[in-house]
DNA sequence: CTTCTGACA
DNA sequence: TGTCAGCA
């Protein structure tokens, strides 16, 4: 499948962290948890897209409002559908 | 860079 | 439960 631009990882575990001001730990624990799912190179190294960063702003968010890991999953996973659904509906009228 | 383990609030 | 530090 055609992979669009900001789904293409580009940012190293550091770099990403440093970005979104969170730890490297955290970020793998986020992935065991399922909230989120950074692209790999050949090596095994973990690749955060633009998407990815966005997705790790959210987390702060809702992490903030007191939700737990399991809650942000949930809303992470109803949010991402949400999207594709928007853009199926937009995309008939 | 990776996973795993333990300590702390 | 989430975070952080250290080790292999």
């Amino acid at each position: 499948m055609a992979e669009h631009p900001r789904a293409r990882g580009v940012y190293a575990i550091s770099v990403a962290a440093e970005i979104v001001g969170m730890g490297q730990q955290n970020l793998r624990l986020y992935e065991r948890k399922g909230l989120l799912e950074p692209g790999r190179t050949d090596g095994g190294t973990r690749r955060y897209s633009e998407d990815d960063l966005t997705r790790l702003h959210r987390i702060a968010e809702l992490l903030a409002l007191g939700l737990n890991l399991s809650g942000i999953r949930l809303v992470l996973a109803l949010e991402t559908e949400n999207a594709l659904l928007k853009a199926k509906l937009s995309h008939r009228t």
